[in-house]
DNA sequence: CGGTACCGTGACCGGTCAGTAACGTAGCCC
DNA sequence: GGGCTACGTTACTGACCGGTCACGGTACCG
């Protein structure tokens, strides 16, 4: 069953993730929703609301897909992490990929103080500690650090795939992740873990 | 000797990327400016005329700035790129850091017909050019694909930068640049360019 | 002195947008 | 049936915003 709030939710998402939240006026949605005014907002209580929700939720399904991929498709944890980058690069080529909502969120409302602005950053915060959590299982020696170099990976990526319109910087990153994990010691480490001359 | 034009285009480059082209009102840029509408509209046809402008002012600018920095604290190639990743540290920690101008822009309006969005474009490939001239010099087996890579870096660094709060992205990715153009043979290719099983 | 080009003021227009109110209606459960 | 909830329709408000117009002032320059 589709409820009226799950069809202005899936809309509200599909609109604001396409073409901007701010430039997205409410009667595009309902029409899209097949639905008017009034019930929008016995459903939500404003614009921004709305905008929070659909940005929830989206976090929730993309978040999902990813680490569901990611786990799916690899057998081991470094697998896994290369897997994430495989499913970055399908989404990257999935129609109607417009980057990250969040991410364009968060540059639309740079407000730090925005309740969307923080939706933003648990999403990301959520991504890393995947991450973190699969490079402790490969034995990395400093997950905290590795975790948040990859994370810019996987943000710049994002960004070259959105407004270059190519799927390819998912396999750049990617190999960039693989010399990343490679180079340091698993298990026994070895290496400088950094290096500032 | 300071015009009004110039006024108007230095308070725009400030308001928009502060806070973002829609939010910001062509009335707040005239009450910063000191001036009234109809002299903005003698300089400009619009506001989309006036952001471009704008736009393209920063790209200048802050492309003078990373180079410049790359080109003066650097004495050789390898170095002047790892020069341009501190230039990007020292950017991100200054007052009024809110990402890259053209990034934004190019978030707010991503159709990519939008005149806004070709000048976002063309300054990230000016930027990706630079780097490639001095992996070309550095005797990179590969300068384009490398620099696509820093491009990913470079990217991936601004945004985490900018929603984070922190200037340390810059070395992180400054450390990851060290280690991927090391591991080239410099001059003398050896390892394989890409793998994708 | 007189024309001209620029500037500031303030009023105004047309459109859009978020959000509200009033009213009528269909289903649903007791 | 009676009451309740959710919905649709329509119209409306109040604010804002991009852009224009008409006017008066001022400085420069022949």
């Amino acid at each position: 069953m589709t409820s009226r709030r799950e069809q202005l939710l899936r809309c509200a998402i599909d609109l604001f993730y396409q073409e901007g939240i701010q430039a997205t006026g409410i009667e595009k949605i309902l029409a899209a929703a097949g639905t008017s005014k009034p019930t929008l907002y016995r459903h939500f209580d404003s614009k921004t609301a709305l905008a929070v929700a659909a940005l929830s939720q989206w976090d929730l399904e993309a978040r999902a897909f990813l680490t569901g991929e990611a786990r799916k498709r690899g057998d081991t944890p470094r697998a896994q992490v290369l897997a994430f980058f495989d499913a970055l690069g399908d989404w990257f080529a999935s129609e109607g990929f417009s980057g990250c909502f969040c991410m364009n969120a968060a540059i639309e409302f740079p407000d730090h103080d925005d309740p969307i602005h923080a939706v933003a950053v648990e999403h990301k915060n959520q991504l890393q500690a995947f991450l973190k959590g699969l490079l402790e299982a490969v034995g990395d020696p400093d997950p905290d650090a590795l975790s948040a170099r990859l994370m810019i990976l996987v943000e710049g990526a994002i960004i070259s795939a959105h407004y270059r319109g190519t799927a390819a910087p998912a396999a750049q990153a990617r190999d960039m992740a693989a010399e990343m994990i490679d180079s340091r010691a698993p298990k026994k480490s070895r290496r400088r873990p950094r290096a500032k001359p």
